[in-house]
RNA sequence: GGUGCCAUCGCCAAGUGGUAAGGCCGCAGCCUGCAAAGCUGCUAUCCCCAGUUCAAAUCUGGGUGGCACCUCCA
């Protein structure tokens, strides 16, 4: 397997630490708002990558974190006269199952920062004790990153003698202007933990490296995980920021490979609430399957930047649609369990940094020759269990054609609706077989008003919501 | 200003030295009462210029045009 390391900058073959086995850690969500199509992606893009490591066969270990304390969270408790933890809750909960509508399996670990404050408190404890973390008069920690000399390697940043030199306004009492908070002393009465080093909160970047150790660090190891990700915004400051608490609080450092996802934008222009409607998740699964909006969303390479658009997204349904029809043409049939020709070379190809333009055109070459050779005549057992085969592993690695394929094409059609079309087709049968084809193409078109597609086949006529 | 990424058919998008995958759209055809679905065929020399090489979309240099990060952000 190769994975693009975006610390390196180049693509690694990938060796985990020990022998079969992976360890990935993934910044979530902070939740204190609606997931939007970024959240997605990464999400997706993430899932995918499990997917493949397991089917390569290696064991693996997936933590993503939720970040529950956070100043927007209070925030928005204040505006909405809620608790703080009724908040999180409910979007914690929300984003729960809008990952489940696109069919993003759960990671193996999910901490949240209030569950981890303890390993925080620890790690600050180590700063301080090593002196790569101090304590100002204000009652703050902040990390020192002049006592780092490796701070800012990942990200490769140049630190300009300007910026280095600048002494912070005096009420910060910061060192450095790039030293970040560790714990921010919290005295005006709003939400505070205990710690230490008194009443307040942790600074973001900490829950990440705190909960790598905690979760899944090995004391001995070069590095406390195999695999770091998260979207391409969070290489700097976020994860620079991480890489120097974690080197300098531990033996290791943090990860061995890095992983950024490219930005998802709408019609050209960076998501914003302005936007309206498709910014939110929960508002494109009203409109489209979630399978749909999984398949859309991982056709574009994940490093590179994605421009979501309703033709684009169009697209991606038909080339889906063309998964559930072969589908529905096998429905019923065995699976072989013999190896495919098929399944190898697409494993190849998601093995490949998760090519997955590669991959999908290896399987629509896989159905047009598979309907190709099944239109020409009937039988074809072994053709069709190993198709049965290649589709579970489409299934199975991109989690594409999960579904009932009849199920599937009724998307958002109510049960009066479906009775009507039916009502409709069975008319429309009787003035066909009566040869009344002036009746039956106006019964047609009614049917076609509801938005959906028909077609007659030699088994009946069958319609699909488009 | 600093750092970095990108530029392939109308649209989406692979391909990182050996002579341009795949999908959508479009056109022609098979099938069909007609359609739909399915199948067949057709459609690009890779932003511009110069260079390296037997050979470049792929490497180098210079342009031009996009974009991202540098502040909370997936």
């Amino acid at each position: 397997m190769q994975i693009y390391d975006s610390v390196q900058k180049n693509k690694r073959d990938f060796k985990p630490q020990e022998e079969g086995k992976v360890s990935l850690y993934v910044c979530g969500p902070t939740v204190y708002d609606d997931a939007h199509l970024g959240h997605a992606k990464s999400a997706l893009v993430f899932d995918l990558l499990t997917r493949v490591l397991r089917a390569n066969g290696y064991e693996v270990t997936y933590a993503r974190n939720i970040t529950d304390i956070d100043d927007k969270i209070i925030k928005k408790a204040h505006e909405q006269n809620k608790s703080i933890k009724e908040i999180t809750d409910f979007y914690t909960l929300a984003f729960h199952k809008e990952m489940d509508a696109l069919g993003v399996s759960r990671p193996d670990i999910e901490p949240k920062a209030t569950e981890s404050l303890t390993a925080m408190t620890q790690m600050i404890q180590k700063l301080i004790d090593t002196k790569h973390a101090y304590l100002t008069d204000e009652g703050d920690v902040y990390f020192d990153t002049a006592s780092d000399v490796d701070y800012l390697s990942l990200s490769k940043r140049v630190q300009n003698e300007e910026e280095r030199q600048e002494r912070v306004e005096s009420s910060t009492l910061k060192k450095n202007a790039a030293d970040f908070a560790l714990w921010k002393s919290v005295k005006d009465g709003s939400l505070t933990y205990d710690s230490p080093f008194g009443a307040g909160r942790p600074g973001w970047h900490l829950e990440c490296s705190a909960m790598i150790e905690k979760h899944l660090a090995k004391p001995n190891a070069a590095f406390a995980v195999d695999i770091h990700g998260g979207g391409a915004d969070l290489l700097f400051p976020h994860h620079e920021n991480e890489a120097a608490q974690t080197r300098c609080s531990s033996n290791h450092a943090l990860a061995n490979y890095w992983m950024h996802n490219g930005f998802v934008n709408i019609d050209g222009e960076k998501m914003s609430k302005s936007l309206g409607n498709s910014f939110f998740l929960k508002d494109a699964l009203k409109e489209y399957d979630g399978e749909v909006l999984r398949f859309y969303l991982l056709s574009t390479h994940y490093r590179s930047n994605f421009n979501f658009n309703t033709e684009d997204l169009t697209a991606s349904k038909k080339r889906l649609d063309k998964i559930y029809r072969l589908k529905k043409r096998l429905f019923g049939m065995a699976e072989s369990h013999e190896p495919t020709a098929f399944k190898a070379e697409l494993l190849k190809a998601l093995s490949d940094d998760l090519n997955v333009s590669a991959t999908l055109a290896l399987i629509d070459e896989m159905i047009t020759k598979t309907n190709e050779t099944l239109d020409t005549s009937g039988k074809h057992k072994e053709l069709k269990q190993g198709t049965m085969a290649n589709l579970a592993y489409i299934e199975e690695l991109l989690g594409f054609g999960v579904k009932n394929p009849f199920e599937y094409f009724l998307f958002g059609m109510d049960e009066a609706t479906k009775e009507k079309i039916d009502a409709l087709i069975i008319k429309r049968n009787e003035a066909k077989k009566a040869k009344d084809f002036e009746s039956s193409d106006k019964l047609r078109d009614e049917i076609l008003a509801f938005g959906v597609s028909i077609m007659d086949t030699p088994n009946g006529t069958f319609w699909e919501k488009i």
